[in-house]
DNA sequence: TGATGATTTTCAGCTTTATTTCATCTCTCT
DNA sequence: AGAGAGATGAAATAAAGCTGAAAATCATCA
């Protein structure tokens, strides 16, 4: 799955684009608009990540070069969380999805799946792993008997986490970054207490402590 | 934009599902009568795009059914160029457009987003979701038993933006874009009165809300 | 134009729910 | 047994949403 990245901000390309990578994705990174539009229209990208709010050209008239050339790669807009009217521009010129910054990188995953799904027309509803399955759209989780059950948004975004990474041990630390924006290190038992809530509701089975380690989701058993 | 496309010739359905495909329809395809009435009546398309002339069941046939159960989707019939009667007989079964076979696929899709944009915008007869029905001559909402309510501009139209997207999460800001133009003064909460006021009318269990996320319409019960 | 009624918008206090903290308990490893 | 890591339940805090009423705006018509 080959991504271009669009994206000026060193610090933010560059943890975005280890994230990515690590989410299976082949990521090129563009810096600035010109490099970008030669990359698009050069590369048979999957998809591409496009901030707004370049130096020198900016992200919308990138995009409109690259619809006007034919190029009808998915792409997803980054914009600052209340820029409506750089939505509707966006849109206009062409973009398939938005997202506002800040954002969590597993929105942007989902969000980018939801993307080339749509574009391959495998329809398919939301990610599925270890037995259950999430709907993005309601914030529900599905039992494997088509149970739902409501989630918070915290439970929510704790679980999608487990759920991309299923059988794999996530620290405590690495959690606290998925599910909370930027730092937060305060020391607090956050993460302990919503395990407790999600295996409340999934079951105790579910999610697996590794002392010392982390935690580990590794399904429902059938 | 999805769109289901009934088509029982395979030499004819796969360049053209191709074609569409790259016009930015996600196609489905049904090859037969049953299958097509079925996946019409289950799966909430933008668009259909009926070719009379099947096996089985008569396309006809099943474009009545379709509107006996009260489904509104635009329907676009292909017929042959010389087959009069058949469009008239679509017509009176509730089709929206015709095309005569063969054609340019440009043609088609210049008449599929001439349906889409009529069925959004005017909506001419009335929308149906959920159990209710919009008048939009007279603003009125009419509910399953044929009681009709009058409801003010800005009730109407958070209506309608609700039952054009029955069970789905919509967002606040998402909302407001929609019944309000352009932009607009985002700490307010103009929504909530407007929920209130539409949840009073109509029943308070007919718009939940999604803590955090937004509200979802789903219909009055029956 | 000015009065009237309808509709839209604002506001402040209230209720509900989610998030976070905290104190205490339990387990496991040495 | 003792220390560290995690679990648990309850309570405090902070958000998000709800509500009723009043103020502002708009439309209509005499």
């Amino acid at each position: 799955m080959r991504l271009l990245l669009v994206e000026d901000d060193e610090l933010l390309s560059a943890p975005l684009r280890h994230d990515l990578e690590q989410q299976g994705f082949a990521v090129d990174l563009a810096k600035e608009g010109v490099e970008a539009e030669f990359m698009g229209n050069e590369i048979d990208y999957d998809l591409i990540v496009l901030d707004l709010g370049l130096p020198k050209r900016s992200g919308i008239e990138v995009l409109q070069n690259w619809r006007a050339e034919g190029n009808t790669t998915p792409v997803i807009i980054l914009t600052a969380r209340d820029a409506w009217h750089e939505r509707v521009a966006g849109f206009k010129a062409g973009a398939d999805d938005y997202l506002g910054k800040p954002f969590h990188v597993e929105e942007l995953v989902v969000r980018l799946q939801a993307l080339v799904r749509r574009s391959h027309d495998m329809l398919g509803k939301g990610l599925q792993s270890g037995g259950l399955a999430l709907d993005e759209e309601r914030q529900q989780v599905v039992l494997p008997d088509q149970v739902r059950l409501d989630l918070t948004g915290t439970e929510f975004r704790l679980l999608r986490c487990f759920m991309l990474n299923k059988d794999k041990i996530l620290s405590k630390t690495r959690l606290t970054e998925h599910v909370y924006e930027q730092d937060f290190d305060r020391d607090s038992n956050l993460i302990e207490v919503y395990i407790r809530r999600l295996r409340d509701k999934l079951g105790k089975q579910v999610i697996e402590t590794r002392r010392g380690q982390g935690y580990i989701y590794v399904g429902v058993e059938r």
